[in-house]
RNA sequence: UGGGAGAUCGUCUAACGGUAGGACAACGGACUCUGACUCCGUUUAUCUAGGUUCGAAUCCUAGUCUCCCAGCCA
């Protein structure tokens, strides 16, 4: 871009890249994509580079959806990049299986990465540029244990003490850095420091920690090192080598900023390129440059916890059954579930971004999963708590096809056969003896449709001993078929059906909320988060399904009419033993009505 | 007198000294061979108190409330 578009604020090649321009979609118009239009308009920059920092110590859940789509999506508006860095600092904790997870879901997502990097390809870099400061006497070795660090370290309201080691000299500091990383001292008995301020009133600015002594193998670099660099000193450096121009993160990184400016500018990495050369000689893309932190607000959904601690904890104590679990709201879970990426990216388009701490109530993102589902999802028949209807006038080996739209709004999704018979599954819950006020189903002496075929009049009800409704026998008004002069006739109520002949027995998971209180880690009534586990959450029962529905290939997702969105299990489905997931219910203002 | 941040409909979010707008939710209606979808309509908000100004969500002063920070985690 030239100095000359970027000069001009509005149709730059910024925002024609935005969905905006055609005017389809309002522009997003947050505080953050407003400091990327200033600062392209100010010339201060000419690209926009992002990035995603996922720690591979777990697997990502719905909170990450927003970073990343806010990183990769501004990427994409303002024609710069997104690099994926795994922030793999502490060995120990990370673990290769959670890089490939992440990969992954950030692709299914729908996002791609410019360079897949990692902190640990910066090791290097880190060390030497520690040795910088050291000479320009901004670090020290510290002798300190953890437990004598923390004592020194004052508190919130008092200041700390200056560490007795703090003043020696540079020959001797490197020195015993050296030796650090040579592996001659015992894990914790030793950090390297940043001399700042003992009396800041921001703790982070406390002299704190740029390395510790750790000797584990790391998934990325083995063997090679015996120390390892903290989040504070590696991150910023690592945005400053990918010259990534706006770093955002979330609010709790805000008194993170100033130590994070205090890195960056002290190292000033694009004034010393003996620091970073080698990288390019050894094929990354390396430009350094003084990259900006913003903070934004993190995402929060109500009935969930977003803790990754807490995920793991669910998982290790098999309260649920995996990272994968579609009661779980990792990427993976939803995944599972049936969610799909367009309705998360709706959801996150939805929340917008500011500084508040918010709560997004969950029906919001059933909401906008229905709203994707509900244009993208071939519709199917099945019936989940069956009773049998018998259409007594016709003959008992009637059988014929019929045919079906797959979207009722959509003929690109084109037609389906049917299989209809003389016996047929209708959901328990659309016949009622006694009918509630409003009911618009089936009952004694009533009519309905029924999908597809026509209207049926209930005729006679058997029982059983105990008086449970058994059978209805009903009499189908042939006058009202397809193709009839009586088609047109209303009747108040339409219901589903599937022929009990031809029907494919399937095991349907019927998903709900994992948590039944809105603030799950809320545990001001004394109540641990886990003791509001929902243990209807999950619930299996054997449905009936068409033929139609049966044959879907894994992750397959339908509208099984009147009853919600359900998707093929991905991992467990066989046409021959069907499983479905309900990803959700539809919208049910009957159910809403009728309490 | 520790530091940092934030308070706008029920929920998110906009406004950049000039009509408090949008989305979602809720409610009402229309439509309907899915009580879905869609369409139309309605209700509801500037934390408090002062001040500056012709005019304040916005600027100033003083409060109130909420969140984050004392890892050799990220």
């Amino acid at each position: 871009m030239s100095t000359d578009s970027a000069a001009v604020p509005t149709p730059s090649a910024a925002s024609a890249a935005s969905p905006g321009a055609d005017g389809q979609k309002p522009e997003p118009r947050d505080f953050i994509r407003q400091i990327i239009r200033d600062d392209l308009a100010s010339g201060r920059h000419h690209a926009i580079r992002t990035r995603f920092p996922p720690e591979p110590n777990g697997y990502l859940h719905i909170g990450h959806a927003k970073a990343i789509c806010l990183n990769f999506g501004i990427a994409g508006e303002f024609a710069g990049w997104c690099n994926l860095r795994l922030d793999d600092t502490n060995p120990g904790k990370e673990d290769p299986e959670f890089v490939e997870g992440i990969k992954d879901d950030v692709r299914w997502l729908g996002y791609d990465w410019h360079d897949l990097r990692h902190a640990s390809d910066y090791f290097e870099v880190f060390y030497d540029a520690a040795r910088k400061l050291i000479r320009d006497g901004h670090a020290y070795v510290d002798d300190l244990s953890a437990d004598e660090v923390r004592a020194y370290r004052g508190t919130l309201t008092e200041p700390g003490r200056n560490s007795p080691f703090r003043d020696r000299s540079v020959e001797e500091n490197l020195e015993l850095f050296r030796r650090m990383r040579e592996g001659e001292f015992a894990d914790g008995s030793k950090t390297l420091r940043a001399k700042i301020d003992m009396a800041s009133g921001n703790m982070n600015m406390r002299d704190p920690t740029i390395y510790r002594i750790r000797k584990i193998a790391h998934q990325n670099t083995g063997e090679a090192w015996p120390i390892y660099p903290m989040y504070d000193y590696a991150h910023c450096l690592s945005d400053a080598l990918e010259g990534i121009t706006h770093s955002l993160c979330t609010l709790e990184f805000e008194d993170h900023r100033p130590l994070y400016d205090w890195f960056v500018d002290k190292i000033d990495l694009p004034a010393h390129p003996e620091l970073w050369q080698h990288l390019r000689e050894g094929g990354f893309r390396t430009e350094p440059a003084k990259p900006r932190q913003i903070e934004f607000s993190r995402l929060n959904l109500s009935y969930s916890i977003t803790s990754k601690r807490k995920l793991a904890q669910l998982v290790n104590e098999r309260l649920v059954d995996g990272w994968d679990d579609p009661r779980m709201n990792t990427l993976r879970g939803l995944r599972r579930r049936g969610f799909t990426p367009g309705g998360i990216r709706l959801l996150i388009e939805r929340l917008g971004i500011s500084k508040q701490n918010s709560v997004i109530d969950y029906a919001i993102f059933e909401n906008c999963v229905r709203e994707d589902l509900d244009g993208s999802a071939p519709r199917r028949l099945a019936v989940l708590d069956p009773l049998k209807l018998v259409i007594t006038n016709l003959a008992d080996d009637h059988q014929e096809t019929l045919s079906f739209p797959n979207h009722p709004k959509d003929e690109s999704f084109g037609q389906r056969e049917v299989p209809f018979a003389r016996e047929l599954w209708i959901e328990r819950e659309d016949f009622a003896e006694v009918p509630p006020k409003g009911f618009h189903r089936l009952k004694p002496d009533g009519e309905v449709r029924l999908r597809g075929v026509g209207i049926v009049k209930c005729e006679a009800l058997v029982k059983d001993a105990a008086g449970q409704v058994t059978e209805l026998h009903c009499t189908l008004d042939l006058d009202s078929r397809a193709g009839m002069p009586g088609a047109e006739r209303k009747v108040k109520g339409t219901i589903h059906w599937v022929s009990a002949r031809h029907a494919v027995a399937a095991e349907v998971r019927l998903y709900d909320r994992l948590f039944n209180v809105p603030a799950p880690d809320d545990d001001s009534d004394g109540k641990s988060w886990l003791e509001h586990i929902n243990p209807e959450a999950k619930r299996v029962v054997r449905g009936w399904l068409e033929p139609a529905a049966a044959a879907a290939a894994p992750e397959q997702r339908y509208q099984f009419e009147r009853l919600g969105y359900f998707v093929a299990d991905r991992v467990d489905h066989r046409a021959e033993a069907p499983v479905f997931n309900r990803t959700v219910t539809l919208r049910d203002t009957w159910a809403k009505q009728a309490g």
